[in-house]
DNA sequence: CTGAAAGCGCTTACAG
DNA sequence: CTGAAAGCGCTTACAG
């Protein structure tokens, strides 16, 4: 591989004239300049990442922290962050923690040993470490997809707890009065939608029921068969479901058609997210819809940002979300 | 940051001494390696990535070329495969790559200024100056879900037009003999698809038609909507329509559905991938499954072995597939 | 505008 | 088993 010195050598100059115009600093004679350019261009000389990272101590590149088993949603998040952050000049190493606690150690224990210039949580980490961590270092973070706990640290999100008492409504206002909560664990966004639900239930005068309430273990559509059988299981009673999440209802709707019960003719199904499927599958379903390509862009921008060194006034940024209402819920 | 000189110092000894037990070689006295790997775990130590790069000449990364617009099928694929590389102790570095053709010389510009190890196409790049660099740089390659080209690059995959060709034979088992199909461009997996669907009809006798055959630009669900919503406006004669993607079929019974055309009882559709989705969906998709497991499983490992600098005897390995039947084709 | 020099944090023969 | 020394390829004051 040919160096900066390879190329000093070859125009007579010095490395450090090479370098100037490398990184397109001034001060350096345009004649000179424009034949180390041609000779570059010649060599094919391309500069050796890891020495230039080693000196300037950066990478340029940033961490994501994604849980293990993703859902679309995320999925869609991660690859419009990822682009922003590649058009900002950064790399992207992704961190997949899975929901045993010992994993989030050891993704504490990757990020130690790279010298990442910022991370992005996708991902609900719970450990105090990991946040002393990013404190003492001074590793800039933004979270996307969840408000920030106590710590400082900024967040690009929508107000979970409003959508979901939004959806709810949107089924009382069909006239549905029996309505069922399917929803997940381990994030908070699962506990605050549905606190979103208990609330529209309450403003509607409709009492709490926890036989209407079923948590599953993650927000899959196999998960939303599951609890859509134990719902099922519980009691026929219900005419609308709010699930939690899109995959979520795609498997409840599932089990529904199973069953030979018609949605939304016999019972109403709304979703969360609006991942792309949504609109495509029979019936389309009825979601909240959170701003993807926004959440994603500030989510990048931001963190470039803090990078950067600027500190931004805006710390916890509540983006619109959207009903959109499509065939899975109908009048009772 | 504590570097491996502070340690030294600190147990007042060389530097080469530390650096001997961090990387676990022998020759070290028991209790002197005890001694500083208490050290190490005392101050936090982590051994510096880049600098330990630039000396050793390779980054322990893999980038994996991937399209831009990559479908469920890919996505969960690279999940699979970065999960397997992360398990031999790579990073992995994404590659997105578009249709225009100035796209894949980027990608070869970024490729360059890596140091990468290896790399996986999931994208069937064309530029012979790709694979010139590959070869000129000695850079490990494999191919996955794709068949090589003329290169001698080692690649994983299915046969795809035997699998599509199974894929129509059980559309002519169930006694269909007017039967469409929509593909999609720019890789060859499609046309292959789109070869077998042209075997099994002409091993039935029945005689191929252009006017049967659609080929949009992408493989998506959009695209698979844009296909059907075509082949309807040219003759609604056909009473199976075999798409060369999960995603394409699901399109594709979304415009049926909406012409008030029922799946699979006034036309069959059979699909191919066995997307995640396609179990959920409403009616359950009958697909060829693509081994995905493994095939992320034997990428990751073939790569690894040629990065180690063996020479495996296999260059082309064709997987198995298999017909999923569910319960979007029926007997005509 | 330009070069000599030092230094970033590690590894690896080489000589004990 | 261990240390001194050189070197990986770059950048950046510093002195012209």
């Amino acid at each position: 591989m040919v160096s900066i010195k390879d190329i000093a050598k070859r125009v007579g100059m010095s490395p450090s004239t090479i370098s100037r115009v490398v990184n397109g600093k001034k001060y350096v004679n345009p004649e000179k300049r424009e034949l180390i350019l041609r000779l570059i261009e010649e060599t094919g000389y391309v500069p050796n990442k890891s020495a230039r990272d080693m000196v300037l101590k950066r990478t340029f590149t940033v961490g994501i922290v994604i849980p293990d088993t993703f859902n679309m949603f995320q999925r869609q998040l991660f690859s419009i962050i990822e682009h922003h952050l590649e058009s900002f000049g950064y790399h992207t190493l992704f961190f997949f923690v899975k929901f045993e606690g010992a994993s989030e150690d050891d993704c504490l224990q990757r990020l130690k040993s790279e010298k990442l210039d910022g991370v992005i949580l996708l991902h609900e980490i719970k450990s105090p470490r990991f946040y002393e961590y990013l404190a003492a270092v001074g590793l800039p973070c933004v979270i996307a997809t969840f408000a920030a706990a106590e710590q400082r640290i900024p967040s690009i999100h929508v107000n979970e707890e409003q959508a979901a008492y939004d959806a709810v409504q949107h089924l009382i206002g069909l006239g549905h009065r029996k309505i069922d909560i399917l929803s997940g664990g381990s994030f908070s966004f699962g506990q605050q939608r549905a606190d979103g639900y208990a609330r529209a239930l309450h403003s509607a005068g409709l009492s709490r029921d926890a036989g209407r309430e079923v948590f599953v273990k993650s927000y899959s559509a196999e998960a939303g068969m599951y609890g859509m059988r134990e719902l099922l299981l519980r009691d026929r009673d219900f005419s609308a479901v709010f699930a939690a999440t899109d995959e979520l209802a795609i498997g409840a709707i599932r089990v529904l058609e199973d069953e030979g019960i018609k949605v939304p003719d016999q019972v109403s199904i709304i979703g969360f997210d609006d991942i792309d499927i949504s609109s495509y599958i029979v019936p389309r379903l009825t979601t909240i819809r959170q701003p993807l390509g926004d959440i994603g862009e500030r989510t990048a921008t931001l963190l470039h940002k803090r990078i950067l060194g600027e500190k931004p006034a805006e710390s916890d940024v509540v983006l619109p979300y959207e009903l959109i209402i499509r065939e899975s819920t109908a009048r009772v």
